[in-house]
DNA sequence: AGCACGCCGACT
DNA sequence: GTCGGCGTGCTC
């Protein structure tokens, strides 16, 4: 017999390892490297994922258990994920159950649940004959309730524990005496949190001939049933008939085709229908455009290695408008001819119709779409859709890069340098680094593509000092409509404020804003917003509203008039004075977007604004609604956060305004200017993209800032230079890798002792290794431990928060040291409120 | 993580 | 004397 190597859903250190089962016979055939399977686990049942099979070693002395149940048809997983989820577990110090888990939809995520059911009679007959007589004779003294307790389970089949004692409220004695005697029996499996969607199918119940005549005869009250029966009868071609399709066509309810199912006419049953988030939209199809000769370049090279099979990372660097995603499409069409399949990962935000559109108009039914948005069920079904072969193309976000294709042959990346490819939570992983690896291990060629690239990627482009990652730069200076990139102005606010205007539009912006509206062009407006929200503060006293459990400040949420913590979700009424001083003063700082609008309709009256920020894209669609009426010129000014700023392509937009550049430059974040330059850049790619030049204002309080001067002048390689310099200087990535250990616990004090405790263990392995020492030095092999210090946010619900960071460089195993050190302090505390974290390049210092 | 086993307090 | 509190230890 073979033994299966099941990775169990229990997510702790202990269990963090294969465990072996026994395939049963019977099971053989549907048992796969990948398959889902429920198994005995200690004195429950739990899922698990199959990730290898062998022959049983003739050792096995202890007591092996059988495989429970296979939970799917087609496995879930495959033999080349389940090796990227083992590497995943290493690279980002995670469980392997968890790298895995992350790979299915949560609807598979099963739990195992108990049922009641009759005892099985063929586990009776192996009792030994006393037994067999002493259960008859015990059953011949069936007491009153319990016939009827069996026979509901009889019934059923099977039931929860729930439905029995909701059935029989007032039995659980009897209930547990029936259990005891073996009557009944408890047994558990998995069970998915799926719902699989079905329709209602109304089907003819009799033939067609004998349906006119019950129709001539049809008792003259029952008029709606009549004419139900006719709309049935007339649509016998197209049939079964979704009960909605009645229901609206004839506008009648269920009810009444339900009467014409009594009086057998009709049937109804489910039907299981896969949900298509799209469904009923057209999508133009678009035909392949003419490269310019940069873009002919860059797709030549790409193609070369696609048609070669073989492995390898481009960067596509373009100004924005230089026509990337018309290499994607294009690179996407001859990975589609050479049968393989494509994934193309987006940024969540930018994930939008407009993008959606570009590739279901290009490759239609082919393609599934994968964002947060899409409800549970929703996002199994496109995932199922890629695994039974019915999808090619995938555009999704971070996850989407695990898209269960089985013979994948691109995978593109756009925006490379976006924040939102790294997982924030358990597996924290890059999506970036994945593909690569994925792409790797199968000879598939990823694309990154951005207008600003990420340092970590452009340095690797030009270094190719990672075997690893050493991607091929492509070029792309000029934008593909020929137009020139739009003029950047840069606003000293400083000087406003000299002069006396103390409004948050400068004379220029405001006086650039009034020509557009007469000429009935529109603007884009970005309120560069990360880092500082609208605060709640006192101006008599200086009070701030902060969260009673964690060290942060509540933010102001208009619409309900009340303050959130973006932390734990505390959330109270918005105070009408200072609970501190009773004071009036009681404000809302922070230039909140409503606050821009307000402005906005204030300096000019009848202007037509859309709003867009978390606020008003909260509902489902919201952001593809005022997308569309922007399109539809039914506003002049779109304003918004960072959102407004990504790949959106309106022509008619000829100014665009960011309200303050430089709100980002002063957090604490070594990538503060990388993020500025981005964004910046990014939003003035709006402007002019068509016919109409383009116009750029930034207003800025440190006008000097390299990131703006640079972001102003388009000129990426400026700014790189500069950046670099300054990230080698002080040891920053890409000049050395990072690690964040966060650990935290309710109580303080103990919370000092253990990260002391930490850091003085950390330096003791990293001395013993040889490796401890200043970056400052010049070994290729270098370590530094920095900490502990408290969190940026030094508390969240409750716990108090201290780290500390970890900055490495060479060809040494600095995961392992920083795990292993984990683990003595873990088992050190033996206290389970004390919490270790660890990030693995990190992309948030909180 | 669960779930059972095991050893001590307040109840019929 | 029993029900039930949650510490401890294991899971193929």
């Amino acid at each position: 017999m073979e033994i299966a190597k099941v990775i169990v859903d229990v997510a702790v250190r202990e269990t963090d390892r294969p465990f072996d089962y026994l395939i049963p016979d019977s099971m053989r055939a549907w048992i796969e490297v990948g398959s889902r399977v429920g198994v005995p686990f200690g004195h429950r049942t739990v899922q698990g994922f199959v990730i290898a099979i062998q022959p049983q070693e003739q050792s096995g002395s202890f007591k092996m258990k059988p495989i429970q149940e296979v939970l799917d048809i087609i496995p879930p997983l495959s033999v080349e994920l389940i090796e990227l989820a083992q590497w995943m577990s290493q690279q980002y110090a995670c469980r392997f159950i968890t790298a895995l888990q992350v790979m299915v939809p949560t609807a598979l995520k099963g739990k195992s649940e108990r049922y009641i059911s009759l005892a099985d009679s063929n586990e009776e007959r192996q009792l030994s004959p006393e037994l067999e007589d002493s259960l008859f004779a015990r059953q011949t003294f069936v007491q009153l309730g319990e016939e009827e307790i069996i026979d509901f389970v009889r019934r059923k089949a099977e039931v929860t524990m729930q439905q029995l004692s909701h059935a029989f409220p007032d039995q659980a004695s009897t209930l547990k005496s029936l259990l005891r005697r073996g009557i009944l029996q408890e047994n558990r499996h998995i069970k998915d949190k799926l719902q699989k969607k079905t329709m209602k199918a109304v089907h003819l119940a009799i033939g067609s001939e004998e349906a006119l005549e019950v129709i001539d005869q049809f008792p003259a009250k029952a008029k709606r049933q009549k004419e139900v029966l006719q709309f049935i009868y007339d649509s016998k071609e197209l049939l079964p008939l979704p009960m909605k399709t009645i229901m609206s066509a004839l506008q009648v309810t269920s009810g009444t085709v339900k009467s014409l199912v009594d009086k057998g006419y009709v049937t109804v049953e489910d039907v299981e229908v896969l949900r298509d988030p799209y469904q009923g939209r057209h999508f133009e199809p678009t035909t392949p455009l003419t490269f310019t000769e940069e873009q002919q370049n860059a797709y030549d090279r790409i193609v070369d290695t696609l048609e070669s099979q073989e492995h390898g990372v481009f960067l596509l660097h373009g100004v924005t408008g230089s026509g990337k995603t018309e290499i994607y499409l294009q690179s996407i069409q001859r990975c589609l001819e050479q049968g393989r399949e494509a994934i193309v990962l987006v940024p969540e935000i930018s994930l939008t119709p407009q993008m959606v559109e570009r590739f279901k108009g290009r490759f239609g039914d082919l393609v599934a779409v994968m964002h947060s948005r899409l409800s549970g069920g929703e996002r199994y079904d496109e995932w199922r859709k890629i695994r039974e072969g019915k999808a090619s193309v995938v555009v999704g976000a971070r996850s989407a890069v695990f898209a269960p294709f089985t013979n994948l042959g691109l995978i593109i990346m756009d925006e490379e340098h976006e924040t939102s490819y790294k997982q924030e939570e358990s597996p924290k992983y890059h999506a970036r680094n994945v593909a690569v690896h994925r792409a790797q291990q199968i000879g598939a060629v990823v694309i990154l593509g951005s207008a600003t690239p990420s340092l970590e990627t452009y340095h690797a482009a030009r270094s190719h000092a990672n075997p690893d990652f050493s991607p091929w730069l492509l070029e792309m200076p000029t934008r593909a409509l020929g137009n020139k990139m739009p003029e950047v102005h840069i606003v000293d606010m400083r000087e406003e404020l000299r002069v006396g205007n103390r409004s948050m539009f400068s004379r220029t912006l405001h006086e650039a804003i009034a020509t557009r509206l007469e000429k009935k062009e529109q603007m884009v407006l970005l309120l560069n917003r990360r880092g500082y929200s609208t605060f709640v503060m006192c101006r008599s006293c200086g009070y701030v509203a902060g969260c009673p459990e964690c060290d942060i400040s509540l933010t102001f949420h208009q619409k309900s008039n009340n303050l959130r913590c973006h932390y734990c979700g505390y959330a109270e009424s918005a105070p009408q004075v200072c609970p501190e001083c009773g004071s009036e003063h009681i404000r809302f700082f922070g230039t909140g977007t409503q606050r821009v609008e307000e402005e906005l309709a204030k300096l000019f009256p009848g202007i037509r604004v859309i709003r867009m920020d978390v606020d008003t894209t909260t509902e489902k669609g919201s952001h593809e609604k005022l997308l569309k009426q922007f399109g539809e010129k039914k506003a002049d000014i779109l304003l918004g956060t960072q959102m407004v700023a990504k790949g959106l392509d309106f022509p008619d937009v000829t100014l665009v305004g960011v309200i303050t550049a430089d709100s980002a430059l002063n957090l604490p974040d070594f990538r503060a200017a990388e993020k500025t330059f981005q964004l910046l850049t990014q939003v003035a790619g709006r402007a002019g993209r068509h016919q109409l030049p383009g116009e750029v204002f930034i207003q800025s309080y440190t006008p000097e800032h390299y990131s703006i001067i640079h972001a102003s002048g388009h000129d990426y390689t400026s700014f790189v230079r500069d950046e670099f310099r300054h990230r080698k200087g002080l040891h920053y990535p890409p000049y050395c890798r990072l690690i964040l250990v966060t650990m935290s616990h309710e109580q303080l004090p103990l919370l000092l002792r253990m990260s002391e405790n930490m850091a003085i263990t950390l330096q003791g392995k990293a001395r013993q290794r040889g490796w401890l020492g200043s970056l400052d030095r010049l070994s290729a092999d270098a370590l530094d431990i920095l900490g502990p210090i408290a969190s940026p946010i030094p508390r969240i619900k409750n716990r108090y928060r201290f780290q500390c960071m970890i900055k490495w460089r060479g060809n040494i195993d600095a995961i392992g040291l920083v795990l292993e050190a984990a683990h003595q302090i873990e088992d050190a505390v033996h206290d389970q409120h004390f919490q270790i974290s660890v990030d693995i390049d990190p992309q948030m210092l909180m």
